[in-house]
DNA sequence: CAAGACGATCTACGTCTGTAGACGATCGAT
DNA sequence: ATCGATCGTCTACAGACGTAGATCGTCTTG
């Protein structure tokens, strides 16, 4: 349990924490300029979902001079993580399986992931063997 | 676009709509007493959520004399796709393989699963040859 | 028919979320 | 020193969420 990032970001404020993932450390103007290309919000509000981060732990703050740089508190996969762990627990037995598929169709995996992925299914089987 | 399920289901709402997945076709008591034995709700709070997945779209309520019966509208895997979307949405490029990685190592599926997911990434790398 | 059990509906209320304007401090230019 | 552009903070507000008590109708049992 690491004393932050306890709630999960919600649905806007993940849009908010994502591009500062692409960023990957940056000012707020930034921020803005993007979510409002994309996403058709008022500065303001993009103020108060970064403000809203860093009071959750996601983003971390770094004042400079009158302002902030701003960048995750953690890679995005232990993120990602999190989210996923939610997702699975919504699905009961049977459904996981058509689940990753569904997943796995949907992601355009490179030849490397795909690869990674397989070593991952893999080793499943190993586990499945010698374990339940 | 099906005009029912618009608004995705919340956290507690999903606990207890999985219970209707479980379930398969049942009445409110049978919901409220798994929910009062797993997550220590009320009766009173596990019928406004119900109420609500109505609302929603996300379960049907047929009246059987005075009480309902409740059934889920559309099967889990449809369900859990859009939950799916909303996971893939927010990650970035580099972050999908590992995520993915991270699922299929957190569920434990059967041999069966795992030979589907294999055909899902033999499938995948052969559009990724083809289309690109 | 009366009393109790049970299920559904109404109402409630504090908190969280999405969205944003207003305001005050500060930096740069004149 | 002053004016304007910025950036962050305060405040706001409607709607969604989590949680649940109060009620009212009805079926059951005596």
């Amino acid at each position: 349990m690491s004393p932050e990032a306890n709630d999960r970001p919600t649905a806007a404020e993940w849009k908010v924490l994502k591009i500062v993932y692409e960023l990957g450390s940056c000012a707020a103007r930034e921020v803005i300029e993007r979510a409002q290309a994309s996403g058709g919000w008022s500065a303001s509000t993009v103020k108060t979902l970064l403000r809203r981060l860093v009071d959750k732990g996601h983003l971390r703050a770094r004042r400079i001079g009158t302002s902030f740089l701003y960048r995750p508190s953690r890679p995005i996969h232990t993120e990602l993580r999190s989210s996923a762990d939610a997702l699975l627990a919504r699905a009961t037995e049977g459904a996981i399986g058509p689940l990753l598929q569904y997943l796995v169709q949907r992601s355009r995996l490179s030849d490397e992931e795909l690869d990674q992925l397989q070593e991952s299914i893999d080793r499943q089987r190993q586990e499945g063997r010698g374990d339940g």
